[in-house]
DNA sequence: ACTAGTAATAGGAATTATTACTGTTTATTT
DNA sequence: AAATAAACAGTAATAATTCCTATTACTAGT
C-alpha cells in the first residue's frame, strides 16, 4: 500500500478518539483540514486500513464504526442513550461482571465469533 | 396490537426457518401467498413483532436479520461464505469450544452487552 | 528532466436497506 | 351495521455505502 496524504489524515482521526467514530463523523473531521476530500475517499481508505489490520471495523446496529483499539475487547451498548463503551474482561461470569464492574444492567448478550467455517480448510 | 392477516403470515415465515432471514427474503416469501403485500408492511410488522418480543432482530454487518430463537445463543459468522450459524454454549473457553465443537477457526470474537448504562437508574 | 505506467484522487451517480407519508381498507367495539 | 382506530398498499424519501469516470500525482526507467 503506497503512502497517501488523505489516508494518513484519516488514520490520525481514527486514532485520535475513543468514540468509535462513523465514516460520516470522520468525513466531517477530515474536511476541516482537507476541504475537498470526498466521502468515497473516506470509505475507500477506511476499508483499506481495515484490510491492512491497522484499524478495526464493527457494526453498531446498521452503521459501521471504526476503532483503533485492536486488543481483544468488548462493548457495552446502552439501549437508551446509545453509548458504546469499550470493556476488557475475562470470560467468566460475563453478565455479573458487567453489573459489578460497570454498573451496567445487561438485558441481552450478543457474541459473534468471526472466522472460517469448516468448508474452507485449505486456503480460501 | 390488533390482529392482522399479513403479520401472521410474516410471523409464520420467520418461524419456519433457521436461516436468519432478511426483510427482503421474508418479503419475497410472503408475496407467494400475498402477492400485493408491500415491503413497508413487512418492515413495520417485523418491527412490531420485535418490540413485542415475539422475534429477535440482529445485525449481520449492515443488514438486519430476524430470528425466532429467543433463547440465549450466539453466532458463528464465516468471513468467507458469509454463513451465520446459531450456537449455544456456556461461557468457558469460548474460542476453544468453537474450534472443538464446531470446527470453526475463530479470528475475532465480538461480544456486545446490550442493556442500560448507569445513567438510567430510575425508569426510562 | 521526461515520459509511460500505475495508483490514488474528487465528485457524483448508483445501489441497497430502511423509514415516512398518504389515501384506502379492515379489524374491533359498540 | 356504523364508528373508529389500526393496518394496509403504493410510493417517495432518506441514509449508508459502493461504484464509476475523468483527472491528478507518484515512481521507475531513460
Amino acid at each position: 500500500m503506497r503512502f497517501s496524504h488523505q489516508r494518513e489524515i484519516i488514520r490520525e482521526k481514527v486514532f485520535s478518539t475513543n468514540s468509535h467514530p462513523t465514516a460520516d463523523w470522520i468525513y466531517n473531521e477530515v474536511r476541516k483540514s482537507l476541504p475537498n476530500i470526498s466521502l468515497g475517499t473516506v470509505y475507500r481508505n477506511l476499508k483499506q486500513l481495515t484490510e491492512e489490520g491497522i484499524i478495526r471495523i464493527m457494526f453498531d446496529g446498521a452503521v459501521a464504526k471504526y476503532d483503533w483499539n485492536r486488543d481483544a475487547h468488548h462493548h457495552l451498548k446502552c439501549t437508551i442513550c446509545g453509548s458504546l463503551t469499550d470493556i476488557q474482561l475475562a470470560n467468566d461470569d460475563l453478565k455479573k461482571i458487567a453489573k459489578e464492574k460497570f454498573d451496567f444492567k445487561v438485558t441481552q448478550v450478543e457474541i459473534t465469533f468471526i472466522g472460517k467455517c469448516n468448508k474452507h480448510k485449505s486456503g480460501v
